[in-house]
DNA sequence: AATGAATGAGGCTTCATTCAT
DNA sequence: GATGAATGAAGCCTCATTCAT
């Protein structure tokens, strides 16, 4: 592939990521991408076999980016808790980048069994990630704690997605809360 | 509405909910759906007004049951944390008598403002619920726990959704783990 | 199916006929047929799976009349000459009434299977039918015998075909013609 | 038109010929076409105006040698009976050396008026090469005799395309019955 | 001359919705 | 109320042809 291909390439990527992340796989015609990307409908399937490995492709590169991202973060920082402060801040972030695009992770196409493996694939990975940071801590049970620290995030990121006026700051102070509820509880009495 | 009517809106209903549930929105065909339902094509129209109504009121039907079941248990325990068991136990269980509908948590209409409302409505009562509970305790910001713990929660229903061996002896481990964690943290060594 | 119904079938049939026999498979829009039958595009999907199977619809249907007409004939007339004369005519009649139809014989769909299975059927028929009244007047190797009267039949159905002015005239000298070729021969001096 | 031109030009047509005959006109592309060729899809378009002139392009070719070969043919044999087995020999080897081009003849573009005046062309001439057989033969009424004599040859040569087990023993069984049914009939019974 | 990326018109098919019975 | 045949808008995708390099 060319140089100049590449770079189409990206731009009908970018395209798609911009237009599937504002209104879903089903409610994006390709010609909304084709539009967006300023070149003509068929150009697409120059690059991309269907709408659907479009699809794909968006998310591949979108989730390796991520778990990317996320390996040298993990990288960077020293400690339990500074592991986790990162993993947190990378997910928030993540979602925070992408206030605009929710109806990528919502409305992917159905019955597509590349897909489905592929996501399955990632969420996997994403948790192995943490898991591993969690075993290095020696903590018991690794795998149910990951799920549950990634669930507590992910919950958090509703109120990104979905709440117009969320700042850094307040990400800020939900990563700190999430990590401390994450180590130490909601120390509540017990009754 | 007559008592024949009464019925066969629910008839309606409770193969939409099969079906969406099974295929989503997208893929659902009205008559996929009255065909199960052993009705014409046009009967449905007769008592929704359009696919979309259709989705949003099968969407209503199970949320309000599903709230209307976590008012019921959270009133019958007593004390935090058998109420907090309570709370995850009808989460999970929930997903675990769904398990064959995943399709309806993920493959919503899009850009559908009323549907959009709808799930928020939903989620804040949702949330509202195990606020009041965590308010009653004493707890501190307890807009931030309870989605905390809501999000653990629903982490955890992927597994209940996309596993296929899960038991209901797993799903009690993972009530009392979840809750566990959420009242002590995860007891690591801080570092 | 009901009355209506069975109509419309054969509403689509004969529009699709007629059109395809104008302008070949390929050439046709099923927009042309629809129209042409003073219909929906979407109704012809109502009663045929594709244009592939509206175009073996017609093709079968067409040639089942053919070779039931065929038989009639040939159980009507009494002798080898009188038999064959009967098959010659219907033969080259047949395609006098199709003069404006052409293209259905020269431009069916490649590749299809089905369509390939039937046509070889429906030659087999035709060409046992001949045979079996040659068989009956004792003629030796009456499979090459057949073929070869189909083969000058066929020929000469291309100038039925293709030159305008073909008159019923011409077309029973012909047949008479062809008759007495196949008895006799051209008997020319054998040099 | 330099030599490597000329080369490159019949390079398309072999090509052409190859492919259309397999696929038939409809079912071919271009880009079939030119990749068969190894030439770039552009390159087509130096030599040919369209899709439909490449046909037209590779049918005259392979007409001209069919007539060229047969003119030769007639030529080298002396008296009726000698030339008419040469006609036949020529009809049914044409088919047997193109066994795997049936699409060929069967699916050429439609509406295309100068293919059709084409095809009327070659087959006006190759009827006059067999009719001036005949009249040199004092033959009366040789045009019916000459169609009807290329008729035979030509049903017979849908065995040599469609039976895969056709030998050139039979073809030449084939040639030798067809010239004497000709000549002297079918010599059944008159009845 | 040769290339092959880009174009965009056009066709098949689907399916939510309507409405005459 | 119930039916289901009919509608037709809409979208994916193909591929002959062009043209800048």
């Amino acid at each position: 592939m060319s140089g100049a291909q590449r770079e189409k390439h990206e731009v009908i990527l970018d395209s798609a990521f911009e237009i599937f992340g504002q209104k879903g796989f089903y409610e994006t015609k390709i010609s909304d991408i084709t539009e967006h990307a300023g070149i003509a409908k068929g150009t697409m399937y120059l690059y991309f076999k269907s709408k659907e490995e479009l699809f794909i492709a968006v998310t591949k590169r979108d989730w390796e980016k991520f778990l990317r991202d996320l390996q040298f973060r993990i990288k960077q920082a020293d400690g339990l808790m500074p592991k986790l402060q990162q993993v947190a801040e990378h997910h928030l972030e993540y979602y925070y980048e992408r206030k605009s695009h929710g109806k990528l992770f919502f409305h992917a196409p159905n019955n597509d069994p590349e897909l489905m493996r592929l996501m399955h694939g990632f969420l996997t990975r994403y948790m192995a990630a943490v898991k591993e940071v969690l075993e290095e801590a020696g903590m018991p049970d690794p795998d149910f704690y990951a799920k549950a620290f990634i669930g507590m995030l992910d919950r958090l990121k509703m109120d990104i997605l979905f709440e117009g006026e969320f700042t850094r700051e307040e990400l800020q102070q939900r990563v700190e809360q999430t990590v401390r509820l994450f180590m130490r509880g909601s120390e509540a009495e017990l009754s």
